[in-house]
DNA sequence: CTTCCATACCTAGTAATGCTAGGTATGGAA
DNA sequence: TTCCATACCTAGCATTACTAGGTATGGAAG
């Protein structure tokens, strides 16, 4: 996050997180670059956000997490996800999909605006 | 809100009210009914969400208001964009589509989903 | 060898914000 | 006259992302 638009995240960050591990399981530090990658930048988040929110999505049964230490290298926390945390994702999209719907139309009122 | 996808609005919401007044004047029970109208029923806003962020926004300078009473009416609080409330909407659209896109970038991750 | 940095993790406390749940009051309809 | 929709308000709550600190280790630079 740049600063300028704070605070905006509120609500789908769970959903970010949870779409960064589909592809597979990853650590902390790992996640924190892939979101700043697939956001092209405007989302760099701070590890005082990425670090509570994995502890809180894994309390919640949506992620699951081993320590593993790699040959020759640092201890990792790595995380997956589970079968609900999977689901919930896709409840996130399409929660997404309404949201930003609703809101669109909601900024748009009735006049023309740049996509 | 429906609930399921309640705190989403985070941080949006103020866009959004503001939006609501770019075509003229309106007090706060008509700010929601629009807000509604506008947003399919997706956002149904309760007053304590609305009257405290009417304040927030005049305290910030970004609206006006008059107390009216129409004939025969109860009496209303009416709200105004002012210049600079004119001007942060206009910012406020700009930065809801950098997010926008940066939440579906996140989101999609390389596969295709649905629009 | 020592120093420093990037990696890698953690947490307590803070600020913001939308919502819950209450309250008051009035005009018109039943 | 009773009730509901309109119309406003606020205190307190829960959530959440962030700030600002902290610990530790491996590798590179000096």
């Amino acid at each position: 996050m740049l600063g300028m638009e704070a605070e905006m995240l509120k609500g789908h960050l769970d959903a970010i997180v949870l779409a960064a591990l589909e592809s597979g399981p990853a650590h902390g530090y790992a996640i924190i670059e892939t979101i700043r990658m697939r956001s092209g930048g405007t989302f760099d988040l701070p590890e005082g956000t990425i670090y509570p929110a994995l502890h809180r999505l894994e309390e919640a049964g949506l992620l699951s997490s081993d320590w593993t230490t790699p040959p020759g290298g640092r201890r990792r926390r790595v995380y997956a996800l589970t079968r609900s945390g999977t689901s919930r994702l896709a409840e996130g999209r399409k929660a997404w999909g309404r949201f930003a719907k609703a809101v669109e139309a909601s900024l748009g009122g009735g006049r023309s605006w740049p996509a």
